[in-house]
DNA sequence: GAAACCTTGACACGACCGTGGTAAGGTTGA
DNA sequence: TCAACCTTACCACGGTCGTGTCAAGGTTTC
């Protein structure tokens, strides 16, 4: 059997069954079904679960926010936006003549996105 | 002068003067203060309100996603965190050695901190 | 076939988010 | 000096988050 039902998985890790489709439904954990649709939660989906609450208590984060990191992490386009609004304005290097600056960015933008297109093929090869 | 006012900086940028408030106490952009503190938006503000509107726009985010993905790219242990759990679980690819499993995390974790002090790094050789 | 599970969907409710407004008071400039 | 700004601190209000509960119906087990 080897995996148990909502109510099971609930009260091995101290979540509530309410809480566990709610986590399910933010896209942090999604366990397996059963045939006739029962969620089954194995030694993974479990251990996730604990950990989970251990990251939102040390962190102070919510379980939104958890799923827009996991957002940030899967959407490249989102985090190269982000990182390109981070990278801005706010004080760019004066040692890098004007005349250059368009050049500078774009080349850090194009690291940026190699880098993360490299890790979302690392991802792709150690999930299949 | 070169710096606007908080209601000027609001109707060349489209936004309210109550949200340029709003945006400042979420830390995404905190202009500088006169002597008596009344808040001075200078050019590269009026950029970042223009292009954080974008943002907001095409990304479908909300400025407390923003936020929080400031302090994600600024508190170094937070992300590493996330990471950690993140890559935990799921699916940990079988063909690594169960024994060899920790060391692979510690070295991922390792590249993580690296990485992330590095880029800490250039972000304070650029702000000063 | 009945008890004890599971499913989705809905209502509820306090707390916070995104906004607007207003009040009480300090600053600036003609 | 006085109008037109600015500041912070509140009240308000619809929307979403985190959470519980309940209803209507399918599944599993004895």
């Amino acid at each position: 059997m080897d995996a148990l039902t909502i109510h099971e998985a609930a009260s091995t890790t101290g979540w509530s069954a309410r809480m566990l489709r709610y986590v399910e439904r933010a896209g942090l954990i999604e366990p397996r079904r059963s045939a006739a649709g029962y969620r089954l939660y194995g030694a993974a989906e479990l251990q996730q679960l604990r950990t989970l609450r251990e990251l939102l208590d040390e962190q102070k984060m919510s379980i939104t926010e958890v799923a827009f990191a996991l957002r940030l992490r899967r959407d490249v386009e989102l985090s190269a936006a982000l990182a390109g609004w981070f990278d801005a304005e706010p004080a760019r290097p004066a040692d890098v003549p004007a005349a250059d600056w368009l050049l500078w960015e774009q080349d850090k933008h194009q690291k940026l996105l190699a880098a993360a297109s490299r890790h979302a093929n690392e991802l792709m090869e150690t999930t299949t």
